[in-house]
DNA sequence: TGCTGTGAAACAGTTCACAGCG
DNA sequence: CGCTGTGAACTGTTTCACAGCA
């Protein structure tokens, strides 16, 4: 997801995981609520429920930070809160652009979440001459002709975009260009950005294409439960998932395209070729 | 993040690995744009380009799936879009419902990338009674009352939670309860669910402090290097974004609550400890 | 005593490099 | 000869289990 990781030779410490990272804003999320709760202190297995992961995780991820708890009793909810901000760089305000005011990108613009922790929408910015001065989000659209200045004005350095796939790579290059060294894409396409710029994706189709691997999966187990094959030559569970997918039948798309292929076994594999 | 794998004992072959499943959505996307151009053939070396990763992943990740190319040619682009297509599930239709019909929720509805794969919106539902019966992207809005009749009527599977943070899970228990077992969450929560379902998060405002942790890291790169302290004990970033913080000061919430505590050097850490 | 912090083991994922087939 | 398919090495991540401190 993630690249551009500048060549570090690993001098030792400093070095967080990036599965860490990845989840210290989950740690942060859980601990602000606790501290809105006024709760002074967590041990790392109520933590680690609250943030939805286990508690050896958790304290190995907080040892790459540094010793903030208190053996025997836990750490310090205000303290953890400052310290994994810090480390976020959520102390300092990040403005950032929206470019694409489509239904997503309103969606964006309105979303609470952002504000609240440290980041301040600096503009939205929309390629159709017709949006632009319509308020979104209490805020006015600006073209996509000021996008250069509206950058190095606000010394944006994160922009997101929400555009359609057929603008993002485009876009991507303006912001760049202009300054931008971190991107949010919304838009189902794959950026090409030069060295040192940081891409993460959020793809909902994707998401779903995931799940639904999962579901089709399930869907095999059960059907194979069900059927009671003798031992032995047990069937795995794709066989079963196979089985269903011809009960349905192919629906859209390519059909078989005949045979004369070396898959598993044809069309509905069976077990792997020894 | 999908939790629930059902310990099978690794009975060889059809164990595909997660990270391959979570690429397959990006090389079927890549694929397709292929089919529209009517490319008839590719390599593993353009279709990886295309879809942003390396060429030996790719390759490895196809060899889970089977032996779809042909060497010395590449990968025949029809066959590859239908077995990808079958292997994720997508060659049968879910319906799925979206339950919190706000700003993202209405997006949602609307994105065109959700039908386009294999994936139809069954049903819109809203707590909010002035919502039911207004139409968004061309369908009427449903009560959340309805949400259990909805779900086995139309035999739903996959539910996707736009709701605000606080219904999230009592929104997610129901769905549960009426048959859903893979659940896609927009909410700023953490969802717990009975073991075999599963649950993909999408959570914009931690992207984005994914973002600022690199970001600020880079700022106190370029520090750093501007400094040019003395080398020997030389300096490693996250002292340089220490620095920058200082500058900055630290913003809204928890200030650092006084010393007494043992982290990498007080609050500004210089080097770590030996 | 109860909890953190962390080596060490186990596991998962990626990259390398090349054998082997069309 | 060019490209796939894949063992083997490597890198990153998770889990285990326990020493050691408050």
């Amino acid at each position: 997801m993630a690249t551009g990781r500048t060549h570090r030779p690993a001098t030792r410490s400093r070095g967080i995981p990036e599965a860490t990272v990845a989840r210290l804003p989950l740690y942060l999320r859980a601990l602000t609520a606790l501290s809105e709760r006024s709760v002074p202190t967590v041990s790392s297995e109520e933590l680690a429920t609250a943030a939805g992961v286990n508690s050896a995780k958790l304290r190995k991820d907080f040892s790459y930070l540094g010793s903030y708890g208190t053996r025997g009793v836990g750490y310090d909810v205000e303290y953890l809160v400052y310290q994994i901000s810090r480390e976020l760089g959520l102390t300092q305000d990040w403005p950032v652009v929206i470019v694409g005011i489509g239904n997503l990108g309103a969606a964006l613009a309105n979303y609470g979440g952002f504000a609240s922790r440290g980041f301040r929408v600096a503009a939205l910015i929309d390629a159709d001459p017709e949006m632009a001065g319509k308020p979104v989000a209490g805020m006015p659209v600006q073209h996509t002709d000021e996008l250069e200045k509206i950058i190095s004005d606000n010394g944006v350095s994160i922009g997101v975009i929400a555009t359609p796939a057929g603008a993002a790579q485009q876009v991507c290059e303006r912001l760049v260009a202009a300054g931008v060294t971190s991107i949010l894409n919304f838009a189902p396409t794959v950026l090409s950005v030069p060295d040192g710029v940081d891409v993460r994706k959020v793809d909902l189709s994707i998401e779903l294409q995931i799940l639904a691997f999962h579901e089709q999966r399930k869907a095999g187990e059960e059907a194979a439960a069900e059927a009671a094959l003798p031992p032995g030559e047990r069937a795995h569970p794709a066989d079963a998932a196979a089985a269903v997918d011809a009960v349905d039948a192919p629906r859209d798309s390519a059909p078989p395209h005949a045979a004369s292929r070396k898959g598993p076994e044809g069309d509905v594999p069976a077990v792997m070729p020894a």
